[in-house]
DNA sequence: GACTTTATCTGAACGATGTTCAGATAAAGT
DNA sequence: ACTTTATCTGAACATCGTTCAGATAAAGTC
């Protein structure tokens, strides 16, 4: 009768085996890096035969998927408690996602890898008029009385690529010294999106 | 006696392997896609062992490092064209850039991976004041006159991280409707280039 | 010319990986 | 209690990156 009802009660064989991949995964993956998050070692992490994740995912794909989905969701999550904070704060909102990217870098290139292959940025409904992120909201707003929708379309656009280069470019040793002159990671960062056209206080 | 001089007068065993496989490996990352781009594979294009190519590098890592390397002066070239044809022009290059990714997105891949992992991008000397590009001439004398040189490392690091991350984002279905809206891929390009801050005729 | 040295390539092997599959195990449904 | 279904194991397969002893041929020396 399996093992009574532990703190971690475990529904089936193992217990939640999809979730303890999942996270079994990304431990392996801050830790010790890419190229050794293999399947295998994923298994043997979770205390698993090799064969034993077919049963919760099709693919080793399918496992990458999941967790960069669940990296997908904390950026959310982390970028939505930002935007809530600072409304009408765009830069502030680059700047969280490009620190997120940056203190998770095996992380986020897995995020952004299952993006390119859907061709398509999972992210949460950034442009959707109910979201909270007010700078969003705004921008709407006034690109409706403008009559160009296009010209808020473009700024969410720029925002994303700007954002999405400068987290996988910031460690880069040409800009040390602009790093140095600047006085620190975050005004390198806050100086490189304003110079983007990421603003504060709308667009 | 070899085989006589052919054209391609072979100067060893194989002939030049090195270039053989480096060749191969591009031509095997283009059309097959990188995940079939094995070290293996690359050998049996070539027409030769598995081993042999550990004789001209030490890994699978300094072939990547080898094709990367051509592919950053294929790249280096077709600026500094675009650069030399349109001087004063920081928009055409960064168009230039982000077309040539766009249409070999997996050489781009194992070439920034590589810039990656140096922590640097191996580009052109850009900032080289006797670079033929014209824009970064005058950019280094105005912030020269300016006191402000700053501002100009600022904008060359913005224009390299606004490209790679439009390089890379360019093909989502998110931009679908905008690059319909603007007439054509091109001009989807420019549009979110200029907002990002890129300009044509010096900064 | 013959002989040595050095560079280049092969063949076979090792460990590790992704994946499949027949069968064991245990939970859920009746 | 019996069946069904979901979950896991063990062994196997092809492929991969890599190593190494030995074959092959070019370059260097006399």
């Amino acid at each position: 009768m399996s093992e009574s009802n532990a703190p971690d009660a475990r529904p089936y064989h193992h217990g939640d085996l999809r979730r303890a991949l999942v996270e079994a995964a990304r431990r392996l993956l801050e830790t010790e890096g890419a190229a050794a998050m293999s399947l295998r070692a994923v298994a043997r992490e979770a205390g698993v035969s090799p064969a034993a994740p077919y049963h919760h995912f099709k693919d080793k794909g399918e496992l990458m998927a999941a967790v960069a989905s669940e990296g997908w969701s904390l950026l959310s999550a982390t970028m939505l408690r930002i935007a809530t904070e600072n409304p009408d704060d765009a830069l502030a909102a680059a700047v969280t996602y490009v620190t997120f990217a940056r203190s998770r870098p095996a992380l986020y290139r897995v995020m952004f890898d299952s993006a390119r292959q859907r061709e398509s940025l999972p992210f949460v409904g950034i442009t959707d008029p109910n979201s909270p992120y007010a700078w969003v909201r705004e921008g709407l707003a006034q690109a409706r009385q403008d009559g160009g929708m296009m010209d808020f379309e473009l700024m969410i656009a720029a925002s994303w690529c700007a954002s999405h280069g400068l987290a996988e470019m910031a460690g880069f040793k040409q800009f040390d010294h602009l790093k140095e002159t600047l006085g620190g990671d975050t005004p390198f960062l806050r100086a490189l999106l304003t110079r983007m056209g990421l603003e504060t206080r709308k667009r």
